[in-house]
RNA sequence: GCGCGGUUAGCUCAGUUGGUAGAGCAAUCCGUUUACACCGGAAAGGUCGUAGGUUCGAGUCCUACACCGCGCACCA
């Protein structure tokens, strides 16, 4: 018998070097696999941020995505998974302020190269650690093909993309309200807000002969506007663009009136101010009517000079004091104490979003989203679970502009020349551009970088080398697309939108999504409330293929998974089983020609049939991305069926003289069929026992046919 | 407010076209047998959130409600 079949499994022995193994054949490159194949299966991997360590969740996408490229490389396919990694632009700058803070130092005032510099030093340097440790979780991608989204290749398609959808007039330079987050300096596109409910107060103001209702009379100052629906009755009086003295906080005003249908009569008095510059509807309100905006709040959060003596109080300290002077002028009707209201938060620091007019670049959604919507809608795309394909639609429907500047260092330059004179901006890639195009003024350098999500939605066609490459025209569109539900809008769906626009094709076939991984109790893993679970303190402890059961099995696409320890130990004690149970067989079949063909007695040719029949029922449900009924079938058939009867079964006949051919015949070949099925889910200790058949002219098993089924 | 999930054994979850409820872990009892004590055998455990409806038959389909989670929304 083989020698290392003597001893018990030992995962962490082998897994690195059935690795190394891998990697040294080459077959994670499609180039190099054997036989004829001529349909590719290509799987994009989702670039990993590389800016921390590997998570659970990447532990889940690695598992689920390794097992779909196993079964199709093994089903003959030119199977490529491409793996990547991500600048992820502000979610890397956010984790480097918080390594500066605890240094003592803040990214403002630093020079910005110097600043660029140490962060991609970090991010190469946290690279190699995530791609050790996706090998780790044994992801059989391509390391050729691997990507970064700052390759300069990259970077260059991006600003190409750029320019050609400034020239479709796709996108354009606006000076718009836009979110802004006071503590990160930078403004967001409307998915980086997080809607937070509180319950606050709710002021009832005196202003002129009105009463205005308000949650936030610390932006009121400038407000010089009342506005009421036109078909108001108790307002009838006043006219469309009439204008009123008043007493307001600051001394007298001169207001004018406005009737817009964008007001609801039936909320507060029916009659509001607006704060054009600080707020979204506001702002809308005044463009309708041409009117007048004025900023309030500077970009630290803090009141401008039109404040009078409140001038420099930051926002969230100017409330109270606002109130009492409201008050001591006999303005403040009355105080709801209860109002319970949504407050736009930033969603990495929870601070509150203070919208305020900039010029940035903006995409128009419009009409990529139509696009988008037409192929979708065509049955082109199949989501899994399916109701993602609803809330996509239901998104895509209500799109709106996409802001892509981010004042931030970290990320893919936005290569154009801005006009301070006349707001013009210039896309120019080449850095020629010193005058204004338009009003002959000073052209400076946009010192925006681009979201890291317009660089990432172009990700399947960038990452395959469009346009030229070869690899672009064999395995583009991609066929699956796996990701996380939780970034539907941010990523998936631009995909589509971006791909199709560039290539006019689809990008990817088929999306699926899987959900979260939380702790044992269902909760969410965060560092505060310290309940993060490190998968590679599991995938050491119990081994990677015990690991990777523990996130399939049972695991349906879309919803959140409870990684809990025992779960985990429970399929290391599979892949111990799995190796008994061939230390018994190898044992036990040593003098069996295996190459021979073998007649089975009654009972041995049923367990033939039942397992080609479960290899039947398992090849359609792998094809429906049904990995996680699969994994629990396989497990309980080598278990309670192979183990259990067909292995005990055995002894008897061995033992006895009686059908002791059959018996081994029919040991080796479920055995065999078993490791190759197998193999996707716990690629390691099958290889391994693979290596050890007696079989000559072995190929690796991750290179197997998998095994002939009736469909 | 609108929308989307979920509610099944102590815990975490499966349950494909409607046909007598399943797995893992935990807990119970017994057992060293050609691999495996990281084992084997046995038994236990559920009025499938609630209330109606369709049906010969509903965990599964329909309606309403409750609770949990999530997404979307410019009511100041």
């Amino acid at each position: 018998m083989n020698e290392k079949l003597l001893k018990p499994y030992n995962a962490k022995d082998t897994e690195e070097r059935i690795y190394k193994l891998w990697e040294e054949r080459g077959f994670f490159n499609p180039d190099n696999l054997p036989d004829d194949r001529k349909e590719s299966f290509t799987i994009i991997m989702p670039p990993v941020n590389a800016n921390g360590s590997l998570h659970a969740g990447h532990g889940l996408v690695m598992t689920i995505e390794d097992i779909m490229i196993r079964y199709k490389r093994m089903r003959g396919y030119r199977a490529l998974w491409l793996p990547g990694l991500d600048h992820a632009g502000f979610e890397t700058q956010v984790v480097y302020e918080k390594k500066l803070e605890k240094e003592g130092r803040t990214r403002f005032g630093m020079d910005p190269k110097e600043l660029y510099k140490e962060i991609l030093d970090f991010t190469l340097e946290n690279s190699k650690n995530i791609k050790s440790q996706i090998r780790n979780m044994g992801a059989s991608c391509d390391w050729s093909r691997e990507k970064f989204t700052l390759d300069s290749g990259i970077v260059k398609s991006v600003h190409q993309t750029f320019k050609r959808m400034y020239d479709d007039d796709l996108i354009y330079r606006g000076n718009k309200i836009i979110s802004w987050c006071a503590k990160h300096q930078t403004s967001f596109s409307d998915l980086e807000i997080k809607d937070e409910e509180r319950v606050d107060q709710f002021y009832y103001l005196k202003y002129g002969p009105f009463t205005i209702a308000t949650a936030r009379p610390e932006t009121k100052f400038g407000d010089k506007y009342v506005v009421m629906h036109p078909n108001d009755k108790r307002y009838q009086k006043y006219k469309h663009g009439q204008k009123l003295t008043l007493e307001w906080i600051n001394g007298p005003i001169e207001a004018t009136v406005i009737k817009d249908s964008s007001i609801d009569m039936e909320f507060g008095t029916g009659v509001m101010t607006i704060t054009p510059w600080h707020d979204n509807a506001d702002f809308e309100i005044a463009e309708r009517h041409g009117l007048d905006k004025e900023q309030i709040i500077d970009d630290q959060g803090k009141l401008l000079s039109l404040a009078g003596e409140f001038a420099g109080v930051h926002i969230k300290k100017a409330r109270p004091l606002i109130v009492e002077k409201l008050k001591s002028k006999g303005l403040v009707e009355k105080i709801d104490e209860n109002y319970k209201h949504i407050v736009r938060t930033c969603y990495k620091c929870g601070t509150v979003i203070e919208p305020q007019i900039k010029s940035q670049w903006f995409v128009k959604m419009k009409p990529l989203a139509i696009k988008a919507l037409e192929r979708i809608n065509n049955g082109e795309i199949t989501y899994i679970p399916e109701h993602y394909k609803k809330i996509t639609l239901h998104w895509l429907e209500n799109i709106i502009d996409w802001n892509i500047s981010r004042q931030i260092v970290w990320g893919i330059p936005i290569p154009a020349k801005i006009c301070d004179e006349c707001g013009e901006g210039m896309i120019d890639i080449e850095d020629t551009i010193v005058k204004c195009t338009k009003c002959g003024g000073e052209a400076r350098k946009d010192n925006d970088t681009f979201d890291t999500w317009f660089s990432s939605g172009q990700w399947p066609f960038l990452s395959l080398g469009y346009p030229d490459s070869s690899d672009f025209k064999t395995f583009y569109p991609t066929s699956v697309m796996e990701t996380g539900g939780d970034i539907i809008f941010f990523w998936v769906s631009r995909m589509i939108m971006l791909g199709l626009y560039i290539t006019e094709k689809i990008p990817f076939k088929n999306v699926y999504l899987h959900g979260m991984v939380l702790d044992a109790k269902s909760q969410k893993m965060s560092k505060s409330k310290g309940n993060v679970i490190d998968p590679l303190v599991l995938t050491d402890k119990y081994g990677t293929d015990a690991f990777r059961m523990g996130m399939v099995v049972g695991n349906t696409p879309g919803t959140s998974l409870a990684l809990a320890e025992d779960r985990i130990r429970g399929y290391g004690k599979f892949a111990n089983k799995v190796w008994n149970a061939a230390r018994f067989v190898l044992d036990n079949t040593k003098d069996l020609n295996t190459e021979e063909i073998h007649k089975y007695d009654e009972e041995d040719k049923k367990s033939d049939e039942d397992l080609n029949n479960l290899i039947t029922e398992i090849t359609k449900e792998m094809d429906d991305f049904k990995f996680y009924i699969v994994a629990e079938k396989l497990y309980h058939y080598f278990w309670h069926t192979f183990a259990d009867i067909i292995i005990e079964r055995s002894k008897k006949k061995i033992l006895e003289g009686r059908n002791a051919d059959s018996a081994k015949a029919l040991l080796y070949s479920q055995l065999t069929t078993l490791l190759k099925v197998l193999h996707p889910f716990i690629p390691f200790v099958t290889e391994e026992i693979w290596s050890m058949l007696p079989q000559k002219e072995k190929r690796l098993l991750m290179v197997e046919k998998w095994p002939h089924t009736n469909v």
